[in-house]
DNA sequence: GTAAAATGTCACAAAGTTGAGACATTTTGA
DNA sequence: TCAAAATGTCTCAACTTTGTGACATTTTAC
């Protein structure tokens, strides 16, 4: 594999694990110098800037994916959650991140993300989620059930199989879905 | 007010702002030299220890508060979640360390939030809440409405009023009541 | 095999953080 | 008022992290 996806991949374990962790520990993890990684991100900056970019990218396909998967918006809010779950486990400390400063690349991150939530007005206008809710109340509780789940994983509590289901079972009520 | 309280405050809400904000920033907010700090608390690890603790006893006390108000198992269980939401707003940088390393007032911090989460079983055999769902997940449930709470206030898309309100709302459907 | 690319090693300086000593100054409380 | 406690200021040493230059070694591709 390249040396750079290696970096990346590595850089996405150690992080999600201690987002303050020394270079040196993701240059050790990826088999490669802290040198050979500066060759590649001018600095730490840049390598988080490039995980962002990297989970843009993994995350926009698999919702797409999801979309094209269904036509019906139900179902394409069900697949949209699972794309979310695995990215989300993935990148997980990222969304540490997203609670501090902004970076350039977060921005384009948000906006990206905001363009899927269109649906939801969408289903409520079909009544199929109730309005009473607001919409941006429904968006946090879609990106928390993914963090929901994340914790679920990392616990060890509960059987991994049995975690999406349960996740679509309680978000699809949490927003007022019968 | 007391030093090591203003202290104490200080590195509350410093930390919630940016875990690893330099000592200095917690100094200066509480209106105190970084030597007069240290006089205070050995060192960092010492300082967020007492911020645990400081916590735990919050907590505690507002869930007691909380189920001393009613009987009636469901009342108690939406107390405690206002209770959990009041603190967790409060102290929201202690749920980020939680995910780190472990410390040893964790251990007890953990030790005796799991105490509150003996009414689920009971609200399951009294099929107030459906049984189908792990009394684990329940409780991941919990502490995550809590998380989604902190991010609508600090987000401010979400009239403030409001909140409380939804997410007792989307709990209490979440985990399969009516 | 050989040249170019990639990587490793070592060394280094700049910067940041941390905890504490020494001593001056201020605040407190009786 | 006066002594004790609390705090501030200044300083310092130890430590960590970070990014980079110089040069050796290995790997890759032809």
């Amino acid at each position: 594999m390249e040396s750079q996806q290696k970096i990346l991949d590595s850089a996405i374990e150690v992080l999600n694990e201690d987002f303050s962790a020394p270079i040196d520990v993701i240059a050790d993890k990826a088999g490669l110098s802290r040198r050979t990684l500066h060759r590649y991100f001018k600095d730490r900056t840049a390598l988080i800037d490039a995980c962002l970019l990297n989970m843009m990218q993994t995350w926009e396909t698999a919702m797409l994916q999801a979309c094209s998967n269904s036509d019906d918006p139900v179902k394409q809010l069900e697949g949209m959650l699972y794309a979310g779950i695995d990215c989300g486990v993935k990148y997980a400390f990222l969304h540490k991140l997203s609670k501090q400063q902004p970076t350039s690349t977060n921005s384009k991150y948000t906006s990206a993300r905001e363009k899927w939530f269109q649906l939801i007005p969408q289903l409520q206008q079909k009544k199929i989620i109730s309005d009473k809710i607001d919409a941006a109340w429904i968006r946090l509780l879609f990106i928390q059930m993914i963090h929901t789940t994340i914790e679920a994983y990392r616990s060890g509590d509960i059987a991994p199989n049995e975690i999406k289901r349960m996740a679509w079972y309680s978000f699809r009520r949490s927003i007022g879905m019968k």
